[in-house]
DNA sequence: AACTCGGGGTG
DNA sequence: CACCCAGAGTT
């Protein structure tokens, strides 16, 4: 199914007009630079916008350029990311931050071709940054671009694919006037009207084209997709201090929270008890329980059990609890480390 | 094609 | 509780 030039041309026009009025007022739109636009899109990556805004400032301050960046440790980039969750794409950024001073001479390269080439860039990111900061012709297609298309054609098959969705936001952005306009403008219908429980229809400027609409079916288009089932798993948090130091490790730059900081932990996918976990750090005693919490994520439902110890034989590298602030945590360690007062 | 990567907002 | 979010890389 696809839609003519015509239907194509009037859909895209009102899609820039409404946007050009009920566009938010976001950071990344008052100060507008490729490389603004690199950092937003990459911090926008299945993360809702509301709570990029605050954290965008913070990163373009920080690193006002791609090179200002390229020459900064991955620590840096990962201490202003605490929080937003998907690490890997705070180390693509350091990552593409080097190719763009090594490759591009320091600039954000323009074409979707060269921006595929950047760490953490896939097609979506590349078409995006070609499209809204250098206003190239090119088609975007997120979570809110494939829930506004599904829409107006009312396509509510499971087996509607990317290709699909793909080729329906590229007859809307090939009749548009500016594609950076429509391209934005599609996202912002989708994030602000075109919602995915309470959809806001009579504010839509297409809903008069919209086939979702005139049938009664926007609650169950497009179908939602399966939910992984969560796996249940346990983690042993150990506070171990010495005086004014704690011990702390640096997690792997892959899988989960990667690269990020903790407290010595033990992950397991069952139930310890005080001796295994005592066995582990080649404690005997002195492990004392601080308390538990359950920390839910996408795939995961990790349960929390956090001690503190004052007998350590374990090799374990200390570091000045004057100086936590200078090591990324991801919001669970966070939890951990807020069951005792460390100052 | 299916998994793996966070964490919070929303209904 | 389920579902979603300006997705990408790996297997």
């Amino acid at each position: 199914m696809t839609i003519n030039a015509t239907q194509s041309a009037n859909i895209a026009n009102a899609i820039e007009n409404w946007f050009s009025t009920a566009a938010r007022d976001l950071p990344w739109r008052n100060e507008d630079t490729p490389w603004g636009r690199l950092l937003s899109e990459l911090m926008a990556q299945q993360t809702q916008i509301d709570r990029v805004a605050e954290k965008w400032t913070e990163m373009i301050i920080r690193f006002p350029t791609p090179l200002s960046m390229a020459e900064s440790e991955e620590q840096d980039v990962l201490l202003l990311w605490q929080g937003l969750g998907y690490y890997r794409r705070a180390r693509y950024l350091k990552e593409a931050s080097e190719q763009i001073c090594r490759e591009y001479g320091g600039e954000v390269p323009q074409t979707v071709e060269e921006l595929l080439t950047l760490r953490g860039v896939g097609k979506y990111t590349a078409g995006a940054v070609a499209s809204i900061a250098y206003n190239a012709r090119k088609p975007i297609v997120d979570g809110n671009v494939h829930r506004v298309v599904c829409r107006l054609q009312n396509q509510g098959d499971y087996s509607v694919n990317d290709k699909w969705t793909w080729k329906m936001a590229s007859q809307l952005v090939d009749h548009c006037d500016t594609p950076s306009k429509l391209n934005e403008g599609l996202m912002e219908l989708g994030a602000t009207v075109c919602t995915p429980k309470k959809p806001k229809c009579e504010e839509c400027p297409v809903h008069s084209m919209c086939s979702a609409f005139q049938n009664g079916t926007q609650l169950e288009v497009p179908k939602p997709k399966a939910a992984p089932q969560k796996q249940k798993e346990f983690h042993y948090a150990v506070l171990f201090k010495k005086q004014n130091k704690i011990a702390l490790e640096h997690r792997a730059g892959k899988g989960l929270w990667a690269g990020m900081w903790q407290v010595p932990t033990i992950e397991s996918s069952k139930k310890l008890t005080k001796k295994e976990i005592g066995s582990h750090f080649d404690v005997k005693q002195h492990l004392e329980k601080l308390g538990t919490f359950k920390h839910t994520l996408t795939h995961k439902m990790i349960e929390f059990h956090v001690y503190e110890c004052s007998e350590y034989k374990k090799q374990l590298d200390w570091y000045d609890t004057a100086t936590l602030h200078e090591f990324p945590f991801a919001n669970a360690q966070k939890k951990v480390l807020s069951f005792k007062s460390l100052s």
